[in-house]
Order: structure tokens, then C-alpha cells, then sequence
RNA sequence: GGGGGAAUGUCCCGAGCGGCAAAGGGGGCGGACUGUAAAUCCGCUGGCUAUGCCUUCGCAGGUUCGAGUCCUGCUUCCCCCA
């Protein structure tokens, strides 16, 4: 199956991005054949995307850059039910307005990533609410529940996971798999679309959708689905300190995501610059191959070049410049993350474990204190020794602020308000 | 429908004679070493207005000076019989 005739895969697979196809040479000849549409859905959990959603939303860059026209799926109606797949419990159930809102928040990447428009080619935005909201139940159940075999659905390793621990998986949930499968068919009909991606996760729903696209009489169907990326030492992608690796700038800013990549692992520079910058191939490999020390400068790129592609050229810039003054020249790069302080706070004397629990470098004062214990705190790059330390206008710098920091990595600087 | 078992530190797994902030892992965080890496070694891994106070062992009651541990009911799950 491997040399693939489309641009599209062939693209895909020298960078790494196939997991799963199902049925290789049919997707590919479709693809050489002319342009074809495809979606990658997003369910509204959260206000912002994450680094995980980040690599199927670049298949769809690449999907449009090579010639065909990419559909990003707002999950307004299947975030109503939460997609169960892999999890080993239930989550919360979403009210409407937090669905809404979190999805006024994922939109928001997208403009960066795919061309919109009306022109062929152009990437269309679609919500699964406007046709899953007024459904008909007995009519669905007749026209499209008929179609499922339960004794297959709970063959799926996507529910196995729930059923083998001691779970229960409630019906409600039990239906995503088939409202997810109705999209797909759906967005055949509304659209054409005959490709969807996603995660490794999502096979058994996707597959499901060409399953269901037979029986009710769809052109074929194709699924294509991305690796889990975990790091080389095998921990999962998009995890950081403070939780998940957020694309939105609120929530995690383009600092600390320049700071995420650049802590790569050596072993990881390579595949993680296929998928995650849009740099040439040629010039990927020759970062990749960069030894001793060296190899930093190709995080410093990575590091630049993924920041770029989700705050913008200016912000990665900026972030590697920040980095550079704090790691480099040792010095005080005033841009750094900061928070206000009210200068009567400062006055009173704050307390140092208060400080920096306000500042969000650890969670409690009761880290704080373990951390003064372990020397990880410091405050203008004195380390704390003292829990009892307290801050005051005389700890200023001639910049007028004052730097706490936690381990090597974290600063962050008090600023008067 | 009947019988037997399970639920533990809100990341996970997992010990726990009635005195328990609760063994041990994993993961995570910090320190040392380095290159803002990995590997390795060391430490930490409920909260607080802190030599004390408060909250944790599925949920709700009860016995007891004292309950994760015993009793009752409930919830969820697993196994066997029908």
C-alpha cells in the first residue's frame, strides 16, 4: 500500500500522520481523482482545543493544501450525550450554554489553521445541532437504529475498557456511536464529504459510519485515523504541569507553549516537527539529525515554528525571545508571565508561600512549603529557605517587579499595579 | 429470583488485627547531574489563619471512648446457581 499516488496521502504518510485507512488504495485513487471533502469532528468539552486536536486539524490543513476542501465539525448535538470511547467512566453531562460556549472558544483556532470561504476548496464549518437536535426518536430508531447490532457494538475496544472495569456504560452514551455514525452520512449527503479523520480513538465510530453509510445507501465510505502520539519515554502527549497543553492563548499563553515544545525530548524532534510545523521534509530531516547540544537549536525551531502556526508568527517570536533573555543571558526579560499586585499587599508584607500560590506556581501553601523544604522556590533567583519569608517593596527590582520562580523552568513576576 | 464477593488517599493500581492522614507501587512535582533533553540517584506527593485545627476510605445511618476496619439499609460492579 505504500506509495500512495494522491498528494494528500502521500504528504499524510511521509509525515507521519496514518495510523489506520481503511481500504488505502480506494481512498487514494479518489483522491488522485479529483478533489474530495472530508471532516474531523470536535466536541464541545472544553473552552479551548488541545494539543491532541491539534494533529487532525492539521490533517485538514494539509487536506486543503493539497486540493481538497476540509470540514470542521462543531460537536453541538453530540456533546448533548459524551462520547464514551476509551474513557472508564462517565463524565459530566454538559448544559447547552457551557456546549455553546466552549464552542465560540474551539472556532476560534481554526481560523488560523484552514482558508474559509465560499470558493471550492474552501474549508466550511458545520454544526452537528442544526440536524441532531430535532430528531424524530422513532422515526431515527426505525431508519437508522435498525442498522446497529448491539452484539457488535459491545464488541468494540472503544466500550471494552468501560465494560471490563466495573462501569456502567448508560444508554445514553451507549448512542453516540450511533449519532456519530449518522454524521458521516449526513455530511455525505449534505456535502459530499466520503473522508473522515480523527484520532485512533475514533475508529470505531468512524468505521461505524461507513458501516452505516452501506446500508442506507451512501456512495463508499473512508476512514483514516492518526497515531496516539506519546512522547519517547511513553508518556501521553499534551500533558503539562498546570494539565492539558491548550491551544486557546487564555488558557495556556504562547510563552508556556513555546516552553512545552522546547522541552522535547531529543528522541521526539523528528516526528514532532513532521506533524506539528509545516517545514519542508528535507530540512526536518537535517534537524532531526543535529547531535550533542546541538540538537537544541532544532527544538528552538520546533518550538517556533508550531507556536506560530497557533498564536501567530509575531507571539512565537516573542515567546522565543522571552525564553532567550530568561535562559540564555541569565537576565530579567520583563515580558515574561505576570499578575498584578496591588502595592498595599506589598506594603502589608505578602507572605512568601502566599506569593507563590498567588502567582499560580503551585496549587496550595502546603506545596510551597514542601517545595522551600526540596529548594524549589526562589525569589529573584535566591533560593527561599525561610517559609516564613515575606515580600516586600525592598524586593523590587530596579525593573519594579519581582521574579518568583519555581524549579528551573517556571517564572513568573509580580508587577504593581 | 437465589447465593457469594468487590468499592481505599477525587490521576491510576493496591495493602490495610477497632487507635490511620492510612503500607507499597506507577504517575506527577522538586533537587543533583546535564544541553531548558533522556537515563540515573535523592526528596516530596490531603487542606489551613499550623507545634494545633479541619476534611478523606461508594452513599446513609448505627454500635463504640474511638470505625477504612464491626452491624443495618441503599447504590454500582463482578462471579456462581435458576
Amino acid at each position: 500500500m505504500n506509495p500512495f499516488k494522491s498528494d494528500f496521502l502521500r504528504v499524510l504518510d511521509e509525515r507521519g500522520f496514518i495510523h489506520q485507512v481503511s481500504d488505502p488504495e480506494g481512498l487514494d485513487a479518489a483522491c488522485v481523482k479529483g478533489p474530495v471533502t472530508a471532516y474531523v469532528g470536535y466536541d464541545a468539552t472544553a473552552t479551548s482545543l488541545h494539543i491532541g486536536n491539534l494533529i487532525s486539524a492539521t490533517m485538514l490543513h494539509w487536506f486543503q493544501e493539497t486540493g481538497h476542501r476540509p470540514i470542521a465539525l462543531m460537536g453541538g448535538g453530540t456533546s448533548m450525550i459524551g462520547d464514551p470511547s476509551f474513557r472508564d467512566e462517565q463524565r459530566g453531562l454538559l448544559t447547552p450554554d457551557a456546549i455553546a460556549t466552549n464552542i465560540e472558544g474551539i472556532k476560534r483556532i481554526f481560523g488560523r489553521i484552514l482558508r474559509f470561504g465560499d470558493k471550492p476548496g474552501d474549508a466550511v464549518m458545520v454544526n452537528n445541532a442544526d440536524w441532531l437536535m430535532d430528531l424524530n426518536y422513532v422515526g431515527f430508531l426505525r431508519d437508522v437504529g435498525r442498522h446497529f447490532s448491539v452484539n457488535r457494538m459491545l464488541a468494540f475496544d472503544s466500550v471494552k475498557l468501560r465494560l471490563d472495569r466495573e462501569q456502567s456504560l448508560s444508554f445514553l452514551e451507549f448512542n453516540y456511536m450511533i449519532l456519530q455514525a449518522y454524521d458521516f452520512v449526513e455530511l455525505n449527503k449534505r456535502l459530499g464529504c466520503t473522508l473522515q479523520m480523527g484520532g485512533s480513538d475514533q475508529w470505531g465510530n468512524i468505521v461505524s459510519g461507513i458501516d452505516l453509510g452501506h446500508r442506507m445507501g451512501s456512495p463508499q465510505l473512508y476512514a483514516l485515523t492518526t497515531p496516539l502520539l506519546t512522547t519517547s519515554s511513553g508518556a501521553k502527549m499534551g500533558k503539562s504541569a498546570n494539565g492539558a497543553v491548550w491551544l486557546n492563548g487564555d488558557l495556556f499563553s504562547p510563552y508556556e507553549f513555546w516552553q512545552y515544545w522546547r522541552n522535547t525530548e531529543d528522541a521526539d524532534i523528528g516526528r514532532f516537527l513532521k506533524i506539528f510545523t509545516r517545514l519542508p521534509l528535507g530540512e526536518i530531516a537535517r534537524l532531526a539529525a543535529l547531535g550533542g547540544s546541538e540538537v537544541n537549536e532544532a527544538k528552538k525551531i520546533l518550538a517556533t515554528e508550531a507556536t506560530a502556526i497557533v498564536h501567530g508568527r509575531e507571539a512565537a517570536e516573542a515567546a522565543a525571545e522571552t525564553a532567550r533573555k530568561t535562559f540564555e543571558d541569565g537576565g530579567l526579560a520583563t515580558d515574561l508571565p505576570s499578575i498584578a499586585l496591588p502595592r498595599a499587599e506589598l506594603a502589608a508584607r505578602l507572605g512568601a508561600l502566599t506569593a507563590f500560590v498567588k502567582a499560580g506556581l503551585v496549587p496550595s501553601t502546603g506545596e510551597a512549603r514542601r517545595q522551600v523544604k526540596a529548594g524549589g522556590l526562589r525569589i529573584n533567583d535566591v533560593a527561599v529557605t525561610d517559609e516564613r519569608a515575606s515580600l516586600s517593596e525592598a524586593d523590587l527590582t530596579s525593573e519594579g517587579v519581582i521574579k518568583l520562580s519555581f524549579g528551573r523552568k517556571k517564572h513568573v513576576l509580580l508587577r504593581l499595579e
